[in-house]
DNA sequence: AACGCGCATGTAATATCATAACGTTCCGGG
DNA sequence: CCCGGAACGTTATGATATTACATGCGCGTT
């Protein structure tokens, strides 16, 4: 299931973990209409290799690297994609994108970074999003998209450093 | 004062806004043994102009056009360390800077884009950080930074779209 | 006064991230 | 069968950001 967030900073059967946002992933985009081609697909494989954020140059190095497209649009065509469905996500503070963990899930997500160990997860983030929405409701503002990325230490770092 | 957080999204005396913010910033900088130097004095002035973000090229055209230097370290040097004097914040998602509208005080931003207008404002966000130190301390995360961007419709813009 | 030091500034060059514009191919529906 | 849209590929370019190095200036020490 995937369902503990912070299983990017554990050790955890991450084959497993993978395979099944893969078939997630696949589920999602017949539901969908959209297509999971070949290229997207392996994007989403390179993201979901780790649980870390992965440049739109570093996925296209090894998309070319199976025989794709060598040229940026290669790249970010299959990111957008893969966000735009709710696969992936954009860590704007690492330019970087990263699988989502739990996809099809109604999220807004908290992303966690550790600065360490580069590892990013996905916290739940429906508090802080009632806690966004009012701050902003009391301005007249009325929230459409939020990002919320927070720096810090994952608990193995934590760990290590004390 | 500028104690109203929505000022950004209001007719206001902005120019008593940006004094106020200028002579605060003077303040923090004697206090804090810091140099604002010419450069960084006439950045944050840019900055203050508008309640919009600016690219750091934007700000590097404007200083130019002063005389200052025309290359883009000569704004990001400025910009960042405006940003580390907590006088200014950088945006990450319009990879854009904004002057900071409370400088001083202690505060986690909450920052509010309009879509329509590009104007910046920062909300309170205290609710916002407890929440989110909530969810990462609930996996063992600690929170060293974080920002929190929403993209929507300030009050002016949404009354004139309905 | 002369020196040495740190900091601020300036420049050139380059790295990194992202998009625009256009042609070709593939595939399903009419 | 043929058309039309979506996906993919390429070239070229634009936008953002940093590294490395030289110069000048203030300031405390000698």
């Amino acid at each position: 299931m995937t369902a503990d967030p912070s299983a990017a900073f554990h050790d955890h059967d991450h084959a497993a973990c993978a395979a099944t946002a893969l078939s997630r992933a696949e589920a999602i985009c017949a539901d969908a209409g959209v297509r999971l081609t070949p290229v997207r697909r392996r994007a989403l494989e390179i993201l979901l290799e780790e649980h870390r954020a992965l440049g739109a140059y570093d996925v296209l190095e090894k998309l070319a690297a199976d025989g794709f497209g060598k040229q940026p649009p290669v790249a970010y065509r299959a990111l957008d994609f893969l966000v735009e469905q709710g696969l992936a996500h954009r860590i704007r503070r690492l330019n970087a994108f990263t699988a989502c963990t739990t996809p099809g899930d109604a999220h807004a997500p908290v992303f966690l970074i550790c600065s360490t160990c580069d590892a990013v997860a996905e916290a739940p983030g429906a508090a802080v999003r009632d806690a966004l929405d009012g701050a902003a409701e009391s301005i007249g503002f009325a929230v459409t998209r939020a990002s919320v990325e927070a720096v810090g230490l994952c608990p193995a770092c934590r760990e290590a450093t004390s």
